[in-house]
DNA sequence: TTGAAAGCGCTAACAG
DNA sequence: CTGTTAGCGCTTTCAA
């Protein structure tokens, strides 16, 4: 039957005022008597009246949406994160659009200059590298990153050298002197951080027995399998949890006993760290702090305070579960 | 600087041509020289115009931006589920709104709202529950339904029954003949259809040991704690993953050996069911299909193909992982 | 093949 | 306090 839908006009006519008085009374702009305020109101609910957002974007120029980009939805980092963000976007009146852009930089440019177009007021972003030259595409749109480093945005981060300095320091008291570190691709800032800063502390012991690198994923490159089965440490530090599961999972196949011939520490915190066998030991962000300052900053910028771009950095903290043990 | 950004008039203007001749041109609609549309183009280019969507929104009404509505996010089945439609809905030329409703049907009434007001073409709907009355508040705005059923709604899902009567056959062949079912939240007429399933089957063979409820959840009710305490069963149906991780921990606990003493079947293959110890065997689902069909049959409700309100159900199928070894 | 012009539904000066 | 009116940037008749 497609009941054309209820326009201001419609309210304005059916409760006889202007279409000015009426647009004010929803909105509660301008000067209006209460009477005539509430009489508007009263007749729009009346006429099921809603309004038409993609008409008053052309208008004022702001649609109200954000978008949030991603390299990875199935990043298990990603979920958590994404369910703040939206949340706390609806709270202010914002939707969001969410894209992925497959972890490929190509897309990553043709996902913004999309958003753009969509006339989105502002973006939250977590890029694929630190490295990048989307200012140009961007223009002077509000844009706030979350965990990489992009000059000439407003990054929010986790301390993520405290986190690996967290981590060596918790193995080195747990006793161990012979400690391995599995990175993550190193390209990352927040890799080099946490990996360069676990690094410093295991080698100011001198406990270090290894270093090497692996994508983010629970499947091992063949030099990280080589260090494990060379049993050179009693204990690791991985770049992140994902690659922790992959370590334990090598482990095991290999018959080492985790943790009592081989402690594992990942990074992130993710959902299923503690669903592991044996339990993860971590580094936890707070995400859900991080995502809901990544979207106050950006409304903060949409209400044109010009801070500048600040690096808020948040605390990390270690969780204790069964895959490194506090005394060894 | 904030360059003011670029219209179609400044293209008309800068290309000698009238408003509408820009128009067509960028468009591809009406009647050109080919001439003409090229030189547009190519100032257009130069000029960096972008077309204004939300100005076009307001024009035509309809806006390319459609709607993914869910329950949770943090549902391990959300993230591939989300990034195929994302995705599909991107091939397309469609942005996405995606939104969490927190397993609350008063907020899910409230986005799907917001979602209408926005001017979205069409949504995607991960419902709560069966039973709904949106039809109310969504017009004839096309939407399709994705796992549940509700009436009066394009339905895609998956064929939960034959998963159950998998899972029982799988268990009873490999010689179980005390089979335990540990349902999800059986108001969810997809689980009643799954583990009603395996219960019939079970039942058949005259084994099933017990039939107890949980929700959707790691955590365990003391119900489902105290059915797997009994050791009434050697073998258990899960209604869901979630709900076999939290059995499989529970039993570890109790020192029950899985899958030698407790053989466990989850459902849904979530992303970490093959990183479990032991690695789950379930039931798993064509998400990304699933998600590819929801989009192209939204899509196709917009370009105006009115087909009946079909059901589509795919096929499922059996992982066999370590917790339930194929011969007991 | 092209251009002039009328709006989409809404907001925001500006008058009264 | 309230109404008139001029657009936002774009699409789309309708004439030329």
């Amino acid at each position: 039957m497609a009941r054309k839908r209820i326009t201001l006009k419609d309210v304005a006519k059916s409760a006889g005022v202007s279409l000015a008085s009426a647009s004010y009374a929803i909105n509660k702009t301008g000067s209006l008597s209460e009477d005539t305020r509430a009489h508007v109101l009263k007749v729009a609910e009346e006429l099921g009246y809603r309004q038409n957002l993609a008409a008053r974007a052309a208008r004022t120029g702001r649609t109200g949406a954000i978008g949030f980009v991603v390299p990875d939805m199935t990043n298990p980092f990603f979920p958590s994160l994404a369910q703040s963000i939206v949340q706390r976007a609806r709270q202010n009146g914002y939707s969001v659009f969410v894209t992925d852009t497959e972890g490929d930089q190509a897309q990553e440019e043709e996902v913004i200059r999309q958003l753009v177009d969509r006339g989105v007021d502002g973006i939250v972003w977590f890029p694929i590298k630190d490295e990048n030259s989307i200012e140009s595409i961007a223009g002077d749109l509000p844009i706030i990153v979350i965990d990489r480093t992009v000059n000439g945005f407003e990054c929010i981060q986790a301390d993520y050298a405290q986190g690996g300095q967290l981590a060596a320091n918790y193995l080195l008291a747990s006793g161990h002197d012979r400690i391995g570190v599995i990175a993550g691709p190193m390209d990352v800032r927040s890799m080099r951080e946490r990996c360069g800063a676990a690094i410093e502390a295991i080698n100011r012991a001198s406990a270090l027995a290894y270093s090497v690198e692996n994508a983010f994923s629970t499947e091992l490159s063949g030099d990280v399998a080589s260090a494990i089965e060379s049993r050179a440490a009693t204990a690791v530090f991985c770049g992140s949890d994902l690659i922790a599961v992959g370590v334990m999972g090598h482990a095991r196949k290999l018959g080492i006993a985790i943790p009592d011939e081989l402690a594992v520490v990942g990074f992130d915190d993710i959902p299923w760290a503690e669903y592991c066998t044996p339990a993860l030991t971590t580094i936890e962000l707070p995400v859900d702090e991080m995502a809901s300052e990544a979207v106050d900053a950006l409304l903060r910028k949409l209400d044109g305070e010009n801070e500048s771009n600040r690096r808020v950095v948040f605390g990390v903290c270690l969780i204790e579960r069964e895959s490194a043990p506090p005394r060894k």
